[in-house]
This record gives C-alpha cells, sequence and structure tokens, in this order.
DNA sequence: CCACTGTACATAGCTTGGCTATCTATGTCC
DNA sequence: GGACATAGATAGCCAAGCTATGTACAGTGG
C-alpha cells in the first residue's frame, strides 16, 4: 500500500502506480463533462494523433478488442467527430479519421477537464510539476513504445508469433 | 515556493496526465489477467488501508455512487474477500472488513501486475524509477487531501473507535 | 409517546465499455 | 479457381457505472 519510502522495490511501485491511476480514473470521471465516456475521449485522441487509422490499429494502439473499435468509432461517427474513408487498395479496409468537430471536442474536453482538475492540482510546486510531466512522459514513452508497435492483434487465434522476446509471463489469451 | 520557474501549461499537462491514465488503465487491464476487475482491487485496496469503513465512505473514497459500492462489496463478501460487521451504536451500518482471503487476493494480483508489466519498465533509469515513484506519491497525496468536499465534518467522529476488527467474522455486538 | 425529518444502505432499471465467438467480404498465393 | 489469411461487422454476454426510489433506523420537536 503506502510505498512512502520503499525504495528501489519494483513491484510495489507499479502496484501503486496502477491504484493511484484507478483512483485518478475515477475522479476524472467526476471532473469531466460526464456526457461522453473516457472511451470516446482516448479514441479521439488516438485518432488525432495518428491521423487516418484503421480499426485494427485503434483496437492495438487502445489495447482493446476489434469488436470494441468498432462499436466505439461507429459512436463517434454518429456524433460526427470521426469520418471514414475507404482504402483504394483494399477494399476490406476502411480508415478513420477525426473531423474538425472532433478535434474541436476534444480541445473543449480536455480544457473542461483541467479546469474541474484545477483546484485539487492548486499550490503544487513547479518541481511537483515537474516530476508530473516528467513522469507522464516516461510512461507514454513507454506506453507507444513497448509491444504492440506496428504489429496488430491477431483477431482470434492463438499466435505466439509478434512476442518481441519482451513477454516472459503473458498469458497469450487474455482473458480467455 | 520556487516562483519563477518555467510556465508550466498545467492544463494541457492535465489532459495528458489523464490521456495516458486512461491508456494505462488498458493496459493493466491485459497484463493483469485476473478474471476480476479493477474495480474490485480499487475496493479491496481501500478496505485494506481504511480497515473497517462503512459502504458510504467506501463510495466517497473511490468516488463511485453508494449503490455501486452496495454491489461491488456484495460481490467481493460472496467472493470471501470481504466481511461485513454489524454496527452496534447504529443499526443502519454494517461496515466492510477486508478478509485474509481478500488480503491475500489483493497482495497476489499485484504482484502477478507488477511482473506482467515488467518487460514494459524494463531498463528504466533509476532516476526515472524515481520519478515515477515521487509522481506517484504526489498525485496519492492529492488525491487523499483534497478528497471530494463531501460537505460533512472530516471524518474524526466516524472512523474512529469501532471494533477491535481482529476477527472479521465476530459480529462484535449481539443486535437485539 | 408520536409524528417528522434526515441518514445509511438496498433495490430496480438503465447505459455503456469491454469481451468472445462467429460471419462476411476481400485479398493472396498456389 | 480453390484454399487459406486478413479486416472488419454482428451478435450476445457481463461488469461497472449511474439515477431514482424504497426501507429501516436515528434523532428531534410537539
Amino acid at each position: 500500500m503506502y510505498s512512502g519510502g520503499m525504495p528501489s522495490d519494483l513491484p510495489a511501485l507499479l502496484g501503486d502506480l496502477i491504484t493511484v491511476n484507478h483512483r485518478l480514473t475515477r475522479v476524472a470521471a467526476h471532473a469531466a463533462d460526464s456526457r461522453e465516456s473516457p472511451a470516446v475521449w482516448r479514441t479521439l485522441s488516438v485518432l488525432r494523433q495518428l491521423g487516418p487509422i484503421r480499426l485494427g490499429e485503434i483496437a492495438a494502439r487502445s489495447r482493446i478488442s476489434q469488436p470494441t473499435a468498432t462499436k466505439l468509432v461507429a459512436h463517434l461517427v454518429e456524433r460526427g467527430w470521426a469520418a471514414r474513408l475507404a482504402d483504394p487498395l483494399d477494399a476490406r479496409v476502411t480508415s478513420t479519421v477525426i473531423t474538425a468537430a472532433g478535434n474541436a471536442a476534444l480541445s473543449a474536453w480536455r480544457s473542461e477537464l483541467a479546469e474541474a482538475l484545477l483546484p485539487m492540482f492548486d499550490g503544487l510546486a513547479d518541481a511537483e510539476l515537474a516530476t508530473i510531466r516528467n513522469a507522464v512522459d516516461i510512461l507514454r514513452e513507454r506506453l507507444d513504445g513497448s509491444e504492440v508497435p506496428v504489429e496488430r492483434v491477431p483477431t482470434a487465434a492463438v499466435t505466439t508469433a509478434r512476442v518481441p522476446a519482451s513477454e516472459p509471463g503473458r498469458p497469450a489469451g487474455a482473458r480467455a
């Protein structure tokens, strides 16, 4: 639990990280405009960041299943926040792009969220802010860099071919 | 407080923080392959940390609604990971405690999670680890400290002087 | 003592994000 | 052309979250 002064205990740190993470998620859920869900914003972020992108890659990047990505994108399209493009080279593919409205909505959400969270982070010293910023950068880098980089997750079959020699203890099937 | 540092675009930082947070949540969901959900572990963490605790406080701490807390606790009790205690002073109240099994399950989850995440955080420099650890501590402090204005006198009267709590299964006071 | 208001939790019913399993359509390779 | 692989869609399920409401108890004023 309280890791206050335990140095170098990576497992404990990761546990704490995830726990704090979950708590932050709840706070954000309260703070943000609750008419839309976290998944919507997360997906919009992916779209904004990666431009026209295939469904499968959205799923891989977001660490969600392909059907879930389909559902989310459908919702975004309904909302007018995303649009789908047929791929001239492959008729199976429809890429998704964020629209101007989507961009605006995402920015608005970020502002709103920030404003709502401000009181909670008011009075942080610059050094503390820098620490958080650095941590965010480190985590983002790891999230981007670590596995599932360009490779897509197999649809349903069991595949061990994509492991880039970095996943020793992964049950391979997620929730089977 | 160290005034005059970098401009610190706080809104942007908060947006990034939450976005990274959501992505991490997905990663954790994949990594900790347990058949239990984040909410379960989050609730168990609260129970472990705060000992016998009322439903309402679980809800407040977790930033979830009271009915959701009821549901989660019911699930935990079913699982044998939590037990409920009648309050001898107020028959409306039933406090909840984590059981030994719950404690073990929580610890096991944390280990499992840590192991699964290790590859992702492999090769981090000590300084980077320290940064993350500090950020976690800062965030936790803010999460604890700015505990949603529950429009109530801060804890004090409620959280103190409960049942000895050494034996979770024992009601400690025959209720009429 | 009895109503009356407030509090702590339970129940009902809904929405949404997530999953697996499966299907269709298209691409690719022999 | 036929066999297999791949991209995405559809169906159906469960969990976590919510609001609204109900129920039992606590505390108070008459």
